[in-house]
DNA sequence: GCGAATTAAACAAACGTTTAATTAGTTTTG
DNA sequence: CAAAACTAATTAAACGTTTGTTTAATTCGC
């Protein structure tokens, strides 16, 4: 898939990109897109068929799929199952900061539902990650170390909610810990690691203590 | 403030902020917002004086102030520092829930940045916000009940993040656990509750327990 | 009859897309 | 091996809508 895609199409679907995360799909017009990639505008209609398709072709190329990396979770034997569920944790944290900018995107696009392509690709990422967590949760509690009755969406979205909120919020964070003078690389290590070590005790909580 | 808004000024206020939160602020125009309240698409003009001014007159009347319940969760001696802090978490929950639109609008404007004076107001808010957490903390800490090194911006996403993960995920969630059944009300008094435990068992643990 | 409220119409600018013409690159043909 | 033929890529211009805002006229309440 990726092999059919040409120089100047990965071009405009990049540019795009970072433009709809800074302004919006309905803020950033196809003229904003061309210029800023040095494209003729015509080229948008002509690879993609229009801006929606562009959209939809974005989303298509920077969709999460954990299954591949949870399936060797799974397998791997060498790791007990809290320690392949704090490793799902960094896999997210790590995935979404890899996809900054799309994920700024999919927060938008979730709140406003127009396109129904784009919704039902949604719809079918977040039943296929559920999927991958409820196995490994499955695995801890068959093996009696995690608790019954886990509210498997609301453990998400505690994941997903917290670091897609430090996402927005970092520069009120960076500011808040005056830590201006790290640059932006050191910093987002630093922003990961406190993500990733709070996350884990929360859900080192949640998995164990009986409510 | 609230004395000088006409009936007709209210009324394109609360249309408009339905529509800037399932269509977004480029994606809804001033004649819908007009026609869906009846009124004539001049008056936003004659009103508000712009389109973008409508939406800051907005965020002046639904911005989430909480200075003044935890002015009285401070002085209340009746209730120890964890006992505060849950009701502080109740306080998001039903401010964000109570603002379920205007939250969702929210969320998109902080990725959007375009407008500068919602930037300051929004600004102004989680200063606002995270000293009046960071007051609740501090006597928690005095005496002796919380851990030292607690991340504040932190916590804080973990809460916001959470219920705002759930508001994207309401219809989701309901599926999932086969609540189609539930009046949407019913289903929102649940959906809170679900939260508060949630959240309320991740604040004991992460305020308890030495990293 | 006076100021505020309301209207339909008009405004220029910007929008996404299409068009028709041209250029570039490759393949076919004599 | 060059010329011709053909397909794909690229362009500037034009298309008809829709955009936010303004205007000038009219209606309303007092």
């Amino acid at each position: 898939m990726d092999a059919s895609l040409s120089v100047k199409q990965v071009q405009l679907m990049d540019t795009a990109e970072l433009l709809f995360s800074r302004k919006g799909f309905d803020g950033t017009s196809v003229r904003d897109i061309a210029e800023s990639a040095g494209i003729n505008t015509a080229m948008i209609s002509y690879y993609f068929g229009s801006k929606e398709k562009l959209m939809e072709a974005i989303f298509e190329r920077k969709s999460l799929n954990i299954r591949e990396k949870v399936d060797s979770l799974l397998k791997d034997e060498s790791l007990d199952p809290f320690q392949k569920m704090f490793s799902l944790v960094d896999v997210y944290i790590d995935g979404i900061f890899q996809r900054k900018t799309f994920h700024r995107i999919l927060l938008c696009e979730q709140i406003i539902n127009q396109n129904h392509s784009i919704i039902q690709m949604v719809e079918k990422m977040k039943t296929r990650n559920s999927e991958c967590i409820n196995d490994l949760i499955r695995l801890g509690q068959k093996k009696g170390l995690f608790k019954k009755n886990i509210d498997i969406p609301l453990m998400s979205s505690t994941l997903v909610g917290t670091v897609s909120q430090m996402l927005i919020n970092m520069d009120y964070y960076r500011s808040y810990h005056h830590h201006e003078s790290l640059s932006d690389i050191e910093f987002e290590i630093l922003v990961k690691k406190k993500l990733s070590v709070h996350i884990k005790a929360i859900y080192k909580a949640i998995l164990t203590h009986e409510s």
